[in-house]
DNA sequence: CTGAAAGCGCTAACAG
DNA sequence: CTGTTAGCGCTTTCAG
């Protein structure tokens, strides 16, 4: 179809050799016949074929990122920081969703696997350890995002949920809250097992305090809607002043259901609120919501740097496994500045 | 490196070709010999090398779409449409993000040429005809998203942007309001130009009524919270009754400044404010948005269709140019429902 | 420093 | 219905 090395190393008078090596190697070509390759490739409007050069190759320059939600600014800002790292080492990135849905993961992997992907940046559904162990026998390399993998022998970016779920009740319990509810799921999901861990730890400490789950099927703003509803109705009967949620795209949607309808609750008043992942928009709700905050360009930028050592790691050396600490980013939702 | 065709062929005592017919065109393959085909395949783990599949076919499956921030949900859920309706002809969505920087734009483009991807739908930056006339003559269509093309033999899907700044400005004149500011930014943006004259032709119709600019760089939450300031100084001052902002971002941005700070203005009693795109995160800000609704969703799927269409399409022959109409999401910020 | 030639993995004729 | 073969466009020895 279009415009190849050989028409160019016609034009040139040159052979196809050469004008490779004038583009990959120009060191090793004398100056002037750079030159006339160069005219050549721009009066032919040459393109390099990138799937010519990656079969030869045997593998492509992309890493991928397959995220849970990408309408979850969480996640694009996770990206962004792996992007930029992989633009560093020449790499792009292929950015696709799961919608926290297995089948949807195994797809985007098995494409993945096809097109010999450089490496796969994982933010995994549930238990991906078979479709991860796969990759790797295939050699593509792969590190899990926003999840430990302390058991096993997978490279590993993420942030101590458990400590983070713990520091958001705590929070709450610092401020004389006692019956508090957890609102996420679904429960396969690590991250929102290890927030909820990390909030019943603090809550078991504290004689008196009780922590009911009111468990959802996504991490999604709509089903923060539907489990807010579900929470007013607690928060009626005197079994709630206070909610900790999953993600904040959950809170966001808790509030509103919260503040709408004839009855709005106050909040912090009535109930007090915190999030996780402090993504912009927590600082812009209705009530601006407290959140505990993670390192999200961070995360990705380390996650593709932990991709990039794995090729030259032995199949069975040991993994690094980076672990971030959460902050708590203190807003009015959790009633703390009364 | 992995396995290839060849050793399949082997172990399933076939010859290449076979195998090549098992996975393309099995109804010519008699039934007891796919069997033994695929039972190699699953014995071996062989998996199919996209990159030589590609220099085969010369054109890769694989549509591109480029976003101007990948962190705007109006654009994921673009994405979401295009990727759903891309699926439904085997093709995979490749997404990437400019920033609303042409030279990223400019980066990405260069390398999906590279790629021969299927086809590219691109929100342009500012005036990429150029970009795009080179995509086209490569042989790789393009269509616009998010804007109209009405002058150029280029398909497009948008929505009336002017229309819907009429609308939004409209809305607020009717609320009695008559000093309005629009807020958005860069002026070379088209969608923010079209979304400004219809505001200005609606404020036009009205005597004694006013719309001042104020700039921003970008469609952003924060620069919506630097114009915000800006904005305060103005209601101050009398000068200004209402905000339109050429984005829901922004929108929400601009109510953050307005609330915060030792003296909150009053929204909508102070200002009244319209935003655009109706992201669901406008209807969970503070003061819930009033904003000016784009079929987000469609314009993606319908993007697609346009790009599939377009390689039984001669080069000269006129392109298609799908308008949406824009609707009016009513919330508390413009005071309506006073 | 440059040219010739082999081959990456796959598909599509074309024969048989 | 199945086997053989010729490239797709590129990089990379290996000679010269």
């Amino acid at each position: 179809m279009g415009v190849s090395v050989k028409e160019v190393a016609q034009r040139a008078g040159v052979s196809v050799g050469t004008v490779s090596n004038v583009l990959n190697r120009p060191g090793s070509v004398r100056a002037e016949t750079i030159e006339r390759v160069q005219a050549a490739i721009a009066d032919l409007g040459y393109v390099p074929n990138d799937a010519a050069r990656q079969l030869r190759a045997g593998q492509s320059t992309q890493i991928a990122l397959v995220v849970l939600d990408m309408g979850n600014p969480f996640f694009t800002d996770v990206a962004r920081g792996a992007e930029e790292q992989a633009a560093l080492s020449g790499h792009t990135l292929l950015l696709a969703n799961s919608d926290e849905s297995p089948d949807r993961e195994a797809l985007h992997l098995d494409q993945f696997e096809r097109q010999r992907v450089a490496g796969v940046l994982l933010v995994p559904t549930a238990d991906a350890a078979e479709r991860v162990d796969r990759l790797r026998e295939r050699g593509i390399p792969v590190v899990l995002v926003d999840r430990g993998a302390s058991d096993r022998s997978v490279a590993s970016v993420a942030v101590d949920d458990v400590a983070g779920g713990r520091m958001a009740a705590q929070h709450l319990l610092d401020q004389g809250r006692r019956t508090l509810v957890f609102v996420g799921g679904p429960a396969m999901l690590d991250q929102v097992r290890d927030r909820l861990l990390g909030a019943q730890d603090a809550v078991g400490s504290v004689p008196g305090a009780s922590l009911e789950v009111v468990p959802t099927s996504g991490l999604t703003l709509d089903e923060g809607v539907a489990a807010g509803e579900r929470v007013r109705a607690l928060v009626d009967v005197g079994e709630c002043d206070a909610v900790f949620t999953g993600n904040d795209l959950l809170a966001i949607g808790v509030q509103q259901a919260l503040l709408s309808g004839p009855q709005p609750m106050k909040i912090p008043d009535d109930v007090a609120m915190v999030g996780y992942d402090d993504i912009s928009f927590a600082a812009a709700a209705v009530v601006p919501i407290t959140s505990v905050r993670q390192p999200r360009a961070d995360m990705g930028s380390t996650a593709v740097e932990l991709l990039l050592k794995e090729r030259d790691l032995a199949p069975d050396a040991p993994r690094e496994h980076v672990v971030f600490q959460p902050e708590l980013a203190v807003r009015r939702s959790s009633g703390a500045s009364a």
